[in-house]
DNA sequence: TGCATAATCGAACGTTCGTGCTATTATTCG
DNA sequence: CGAATAATAGCACGAACGTTCGATTATGCA
């Protein structure tokens, strides 16, 4: 690799921490080449505008989502498996990834939903493939027999989509603890209200049984 | 009235309506004095710096809230109709509120969850008060018998938060005109789940009959 | 009407912003 | 090794930022 790719790399490191924490426009040339260690204009070179960086940082946001989100999840079965597997490391990814201050897709989304441009743009079309993968998951999952052929996946994805979103105010701005327990309670709950016509009787009871054991 | 009063609550009305289009840190004092006709110098004086501004708006953004969320609602009857009531004002508070680019608050949320001070700690509190009422509300609805006294107050508070925050998203982000039928639907989801234990047989009938209405 | 006071303005401050240039230093490859 | 090219630094720019302060105008009450 040149060393110019490897610089990059390097910058962008420290833009998804920094950016994590005050936010896509909030990011700074100065502060941030000050982080890095480099000169402004020898930053700027890599990026040619201060857009171009916030690009750049949500790019690296999709590589991160894709190697610690879905990637991992693929090796589990398709269908329900796969769909707790992904929301699982959902909740979990800006953890792993080492980002100090939450999730800067979703951030960035609340940011950016008014600001006509191209990271808006970015930003919706990479959200809105999201959407996709988790409506594929579910439609997998009904196909299984896993899911009751009731079930709306749009609805669903949107409800674990927004599941999501409420858990990252609990855990960033309540400092709640609880944030992911609750987040992945409302899933399974989630899960429940679609689950497949059960042998009857007491029939939620299998289902069930997930959440309580986190 | 006194003369400063009046500009001031003047001056408010366009900051909040900028600071929904490009949040609270976006706003700036310049443009502000612009948009209002007034110096710089001379808005500033009202808020004496740039976190007085942002605190005011918050504080604005709060009597709004009051004012077309949680009062029209107390004209309900306490339990499920002013749960439901809450519910539906806030899905549309920011239209008739006249607010160009959706929910400040939220927006807020999660531009400042990392961000110490002052705005930080008012938005975390508004938004604690918002998630009592809510807890509230649905425990007037336990008592009332209109829940199931198995229901978990705080959970389907966090899970209504979580869809309000989820809806923000589908109609600001994605442009999505079904984005409030979504919310409306999943809401009424929650309440299916927690429903009172019917008259057996085919007992989610009456409160399923609401979504399907709207 | 007159006077105390409130409200607003105008100009300027020091910083920082994003962005160009030109030079200089590193790296890569024939 | 040496030449071509890539990568970075240094410096400057105009603009906008939040903020201060003294001057000026408008307001409200005796």
């Amino acid at each position: 690799m040149r060393k110019g790719q490897k610089t990059r790399t390097a910058i962008l490191d420290d833009a998804l921490a920094l950016a994590s924490q005050i936010g896509l426009s909030g990011l700074t040339i100065g502060t941030l080449a000050e982080r890095s260690g480099l000169s402004k204009s020898g930053l700027f070179a890599h990026f040619g505008s201060k857009e171009g960086l916030q690009l750049a940082v949500i790019q690296g946001v999709r590589q991160l989502y894709s190697d610690l989100v879905f990637l991992p999840a693929l090796q589990r079965q398709p269908g329900l498996p796969r769909l707790r597997a992904i929301v699982e490391n959902w909740l979990e990814w800006t953890g792993s990834a080492k980002l100090p201050g939450g999730c800067i897709m979703t951030a960035a989304a609340y940011e950016f939903d008014d600001c006509p441009g191209p990271v808006r743009e970015l930003v919706s079309q990479s959200l809105r493939e999201l959407r996709k993968t988790l409506v594929r998951s579910v439609r997998m999952a009904v196909d299984a027999g896993q899911l009751s052929t009731d079930a709306d996946p749009e609805q669903l994805a949107f409800e674990i989509c927004a599941i999501y979103a409420g858990a990252q105010l609990d855990a960033r701005l309540f400092d709640d603890p609880d944030a992911r327990r609750r987040a992945l309670l409302a899933f399974e709950n989630l899960l429940d209200r679609s689950a497949c016509a059960a042998p009857p009787a007491i029939g939620r009871d299998a289902s069930a049984s997930f959440a309580e054991k986190h």
